[in-house]
DNA sequence: ACCTGAACACCGTTCAAGT
DNA sequence: ACCTGAACACCGTTCAAGT
C-alpha cells in the first residue's frame, strides 16, 4: 500500500518553505503568533496555509525539525561523553536552553506535551537517557519518559522572569532541574 | 487613605452572586468556558461581567476562592500531624487531587502560576512547609516556592490520561510527585 | 452607580470559486 | 492539483446609551 505519490506541484513546495520561512521569524518575534499573521506574511491564502499544516503543531513540528533531529541525535552522544544522570541533566539543560531563546525548539515540544501528544522521537530520546540510567542503577527503575518530561516542561516558562522587572533568572531553571535529577536517583527510597 | 467605599448597590451583588455561580457551573463542565458564554448564562451584559471581574484569572479566584483558603489552612495542620516531607507530599496531594476533579481549586492555581503571578496565599503556605522542611534539615536549603509550585504544576494535567484510550493514571502524578519529594531532600548533593 | 448590548478587532476553520 | 479569499462561528474587550 506504499502510497506512491506522485512529486508535488512546484509552487506548492515554494509556497510550503515560504510559510515555514514567515512562522519562523514570527514564532521568534512572538510565540504565540497567530497562523493568521503568518499566512498573511508569506503572502498565502489561510487554505494554503492549513492544507500544509493542518494545526498549530505540524506547523512547530516542521519549523523546528533541524532542532528537535539534533535534540534526538545528541542523547546517544551525551550517554557516550558522559554517566547517565550527567547526560540526561545535560540533555535537558539543552532543552530548556533552547526555550529560553524566543521561539526555541522547545516550544514544540512544549505544544506537543501540553496537548497530551508528545512527540515521540523525543520520548525515545528521553527513554534511552533513563533506560541508561536504569540498568547502571542510577535512576529509579519507575521513571518513565513521559513523566519525566512533562515534569522537565515548566522548565522553560519564561514567565516567571522578574517579578521584580529585572533578570531572566537562569538559575532558576537550573535549581529546578536539580531537584528533578536528585527526585531520579536510584537511592534513598522511602 | 481607607477608601471608605459605601456599600455596593444590592442589584450589583445579586449580579456578582449569579456570575459566579455560572462560572462555577460552567468551569466544571469545561474549565476553558469562555467568558462570553457565562455571562450569557449568569443573564448578564459582557460589561457587567468585565467590571466585577477584569479577567478570567479574577474570575477563577473568586470561584475558588472557598477551596484555596481551605488548601491554604491546611499548612499549618498538616505540619502539626506529620513531618515535614510527609506534610508537603499530602499538601501536594490535596492540590492535584483537586486538579484530577473537572474544575478544582488547581484551575485557579494553574492560571495564576502560568502568568506567572502565583497567587500569594498559596506560595506562602509552600513557602511555611519548605520552611519547615530546611529547619528540620530535612529539604534542601535552596528550595523557593514560587519554583516548587511551578514544577508541581504539572501535577494536574489530565490531558496524558490515555494515549491508549483507557486509565486516567492517577498513579502517573503519584510517580512525578514522589520525583520531586524525593528530589527536594536535603541529601546527597553532588 | 450600575447595567446593557452593539461594536471592534481579532481568532481558527471551511469552502465555493478560480487557475 | 493547488491556491485564493470571502465567510462562518467564535473569542476578549470597550463604550455609548440607557435606568
Amino acid at each position: 500500500m506504499r502510497t506512491p505519490r506522485r512529486a508535488p506541484r512546484s509552487d506548492a513546495l515554494e509556497n510550503r518553505a515560504r510559510i515555514i520561512e514567515a512562522a519562523q521569524a514570527a514564532f521568534t518575534g512572538d510565540p504565540s503568533a497567530s497562523l493568521q499573521a503568518i499566512a498573511k506574511a508569506a503572502c498565502v491564502g489561510q487554505g494554503t496555509m492549513y492544507r500544509h499544516f493542518p494545526d498549530r503543531e505540524a506547523l512547530l513540528l516542521a519549523v523546528y525539525r533541524d532542532e528537535l533531529e539534533a535534540l534526538v541525535a545528541a542523547a546517544p552522544l551525551l550517554l557516550h561523553e558522559y554517566g547517565p544522570l550527567e547526560a540526561l541533566r545535560r540533555w535537558f539543560e539543552r532543552l530548556a536552553a533552547d526555550g529560553r531563546v524566543a521561539g526555541g525548539a522547545s516550544l514544540a515540544v512544549d505544544a506537543a506535551t501540553r496537548i497530551g501528544r508528545p512527540h515521540p522521537p523525543i520520548v525515545a530520546a528521553l527513554d534511552l537517557l533513563l533506560r541508561a540510567g536504569k540498568e547502571a542503577g542510577q535512576v529509579r527503575p519507575d521513571a518513565e519518559a513521559e513523566e519525566v518530561l512533562s515534569l522537565g516542561s515548566c522548565l522553560w516558562r519564561t514567565d516567571g522572569w522578574s517579578t521584580d522587572g529585572t533578570t531572566p533568572c537562569p538559575e532558576r531553571g537550573t535549581r529546578m532541574l536539580s531537584v528533578i535529577i536528585e527526585g531520579l536517583r536510584a537511592e534513598a527510597r522511602h
